[in-house]
DNA sequence: ATTTTACACAGGGTTTTTCCTATTTTTTTT
DNA sequence: AAAAAAAATAGGAAAAACCCTGTGTAAAAT
């Protein structure tokens, strides 16, 4: 019992049988499998495979790829350990695999004793994090203006986004910004048409996603 | 200017002493001031004392404690450097001082060594994240169910909730769950009791905190 | 077997939100 | 100072959200 079990998702199938090869030589490493995209895992694991000790899951493939096979993962296995193992170091891509549940993020042209150091600490400690990853994490902490740029708010309607992510009436951010309630109507029908927003629940999702109010 | 210049913050004259000496055993370190809370602090930088290199920051203390401190240099000294410096080690009070900046968080019981790698890391790379931090940080993206639980929403509930957070009319909203407006109006108007909330903005943002949706 | 309890649903009314289309006022530009 | 642009404001109305109370039915508890 010894040995862990290794899945490898990825599809350029030279990397996947060279990154097979690799591991193999780590001690108590064995891969049992390898899959070209996420649909194969799924397809596998559905017909009662048993799960591997660990999967290193590639996240740009064809047909189903790594976001979308963790999120899978995070419902019907749960548990079962992941470590995401890609070319992209984009803030979104990272943050999104965290988000669904992989223990660790590295990039391909990681070192060989790094990728063994991360699998021991997955296994064992349940987790491994570089200093890229955490990074992002604190980065996604503050962020804040990115398309709030793009939309160019003006003070007034932060303040009233800010309002109205609260649960108050349209009359009483008016009398809290001592405007009109007609003129507080102009705000919420100009930002849903910037913010293409139907109601104002969408107002409140933007506001949390362009970090102009916390929870 | 290769000597850098500290503030310690920390209520505890006994420790915030020690800490000084401590510090100015470092090389190129020297603690310029201590103060015995947020508000010393604030007062000083307020009538124009010159920014630090870095401020090590207690977190519980009177008067003004570590939170309200940071919140307080994120907004009028948005760039000088903290390191916070803490006996609490919950998840809240360490995301509180993340999110309003602090570039740092260590124990209190760490060792000299770890402080002045910390110190030297939060000057040069910006921050410094000690895995205790790293697992606080992971932890928030997933904990879910916390309050979630107390309120013991049923799945219909959830359900309904997660339908309100998209742009969706409660009409919409009945039809794609297959129940009567009128029953959705009931799950609407049961939860506004039960989560104290006065309308649908409040839903969202409890939905959020609770990680029922993500944005 | 009977009472509770839980759930889906309804009636009907008030308030708020949302939408569309102007007009006035203020600020900026020329 | 006149023209143009931006911001505040209005009227009016339909739609949606919100609120309260009550009923039938099925499941669960006693």
């Amino acid at each position: 019992m010894d040995t862990k079990k290794i899945f490898i998702v990825d599809d350029h199938v030279l990397f996947a049988r060279s990154l097979a090869g690799l591991v193999n030589t780590f001690p108590n490493y064995q891969v049992i499998e390898t899959f070209n995209n996420g649909a194969e895992l799924v397809d596998a694991l559905s017909s009662g495979i048993t799960e591997p000790s660990l999967i290193l899951l590639d996240i740009k493939m064809p047909i189903m790829d790594g976001i979308a096979t963790m999120k899978w993962l995070k419902k019907y296995h749960p548990f079962v350990k992941v470590l995401a193992l890609s070319m992209e170091d984009d803030e979104q891509t990272i943050l999104a695999m965290l988000r669904n549940g992989a223990k660790g993020y590295l990039l391909k042209d990681t070192q060989p004793d790094l990728l063994m150091l991360a699998m021991d600490s997955v296994i064992q400690q349940g987790y491994f994090h570089t200093e890229l990853v955490t990074n992002v994490l604190m980065h996604s902490l503050h962020e804040k203006q990115t398309l709030e740029q793009e939309f160019a708010l003006k003070e007034n309607e932060i303040t009233f986004i800010k309002l109205a992510c609260e649960e108050k009436t349209y009359k009483e951010i008016a009398d809290e910004m001592n405007l009109s309630p007609k003129t507080i109507d102009g705000y919420r029908q100009q930002l849903f048409d910037k913010l293409n927003i139907k109601n104002r629940t969408g107002l409140v999702i933007f506001a949390l996603k362009n970090k102009i109010i916390e929870i």
